[in-house]
DNA sequence: CTTTTTCATTGACCTCGGTTAAGAAAAGAT
DNA sequence: ATCTTTTCTTAACCGAGGTCAATGAAAAAG
């Protein structure tokens, strides 16, 4: 167990370089806690009181139907994670949870608006990382429906090659919205054809 | 052409109550124009310098993919648009134009910091604005995923029922991620089951 | 090391949507 | 009205994914 708020201070100097004083703030303020593998973060119907940071592994977010898990989103390493309910003072639709062990940072409304007060200069830097991530989710949920299951899979392995790896296959079907059999055998189908290509290459 | 500005003014009013000084800076501060069917009102790769708020017609946001138009989102009376290329001042992936005469009230970032410097308490209106935006597409775009076409449509109908009626099939189909030939089918089908329904009627 | 449980694969069968091609219907134009 | 263009429907064929059931492989539990 080492250095568990440098994860915080190194998430912050992605945007902006920190000064000691505000590097010690930040260690003082917020909030850092080990999650074991399975802990629910936010149930359905709860009201969310604080945002999260994944500092370390991997959290799902999924709704429940008939029983069946599916799964809206996965976070990882420094992805933040302000939910509707928190954002909107209203009961979650969704549930939060950790795929795997997790170390994450909470942060409620008022110690934010604290560190705000305290540091104005990070105001844009706040707004910033809530923009780029609803706009990073457009783009790829936009031409979702666009994209056959086999195209999402593909598509998925190239924008996030890691998560295919640490995430149970049925998980990642159930992300891509198809069956854990289906993911099967697409991958087989793409694994058949580029033996294909290897064994017949192309004269350009 | 009778009071264009007043569907301003109706706008704000939905969120606030506007006292005369208001309703007049409003009136006298922004720009409305009219747009006849199919201008163009952003293309792709072009940097947004203003974005929109549609009063009266229908917008679609699009791309197209070997020349194939992929609708992305319809904007009807009193939606406003904020394009990410607006936003991140970076080249527009979409295109904006107007499936209907339009009346479109335009915005500068100047402009809005003006209103918001001479009216602080319009703030959280304008936040509110983009966030309710970005919600209500999220929880559509979430389970988009695990719907089947079928399924998008009679949720399309429930959602937006005018949009079916005042939008020409094929984009409806484009919007879906379906081809036109099948929307026709799962009309049909809809359509039968519905006569069955009626002719077997339940013991309830 | 076994036993049990969880997870991944495979096969058979069926439905739905994509594709192509043709034609009907509706909307505009002259 | 007639003619043209746009939009919508129908049919036939095919392939991908859903479903159910069985088997294999891997992890967790004992």
């Amino acid at each position: 167990m080492m250095s568990t708020e440098n994860l915080l201070v190194e998430y912050f100097s992605q945007y902006i370089a920190l000064s000691e004083d505000e590097i010690q703030i930040i260690k003082n303020e917020d909030i850092i806690r080990e999650y074991p593998k399975n802990e629910v973060l936010l149930k359905e119907g709860q009201l969310a009181k604080v945002c999260f940071l994944v500092l370390k592994g991997c959290v799902k977010r999924y709704y429940l139907e008939d029983g069946e898990e599916k799964i809206v989103e996965f976070y990882t390493e420094n992805d933040p994670i302000a939910p509707v309910s928190y954002i909107n003072k209203e009961p979650s639709k969704y549930y939060l949870s950790c795929v795997e062990p997790c170390l994450i940072s909470t942060g409620t409304e008022e110690k934010t608006q604290e560190l705000l007060q305290k540091f104005p200069r990070f105001v844009p830097i706040f707004m910033k990382i809530g923009d780029s991530l609803s706009v990073k989710k457009q783009s790829f949920l936009d031409d979702l429906k666009n994209l056959s299951p086999e195209m999402r899979y593909e598509k998925l392995i190239e924008t996030r090659p890691d998560l295919v790896n640490r995430v149970p296959q049925y998980m990642i079907a159930s992300y891509l919205g198809i069956q854990p059999e289906s993911l099967s055998r697409i991958r087989k189908r793409i694994w058949a054809n580029q033996k294909k290509e290897n064994s017949s290459p192309s004269s350009t």
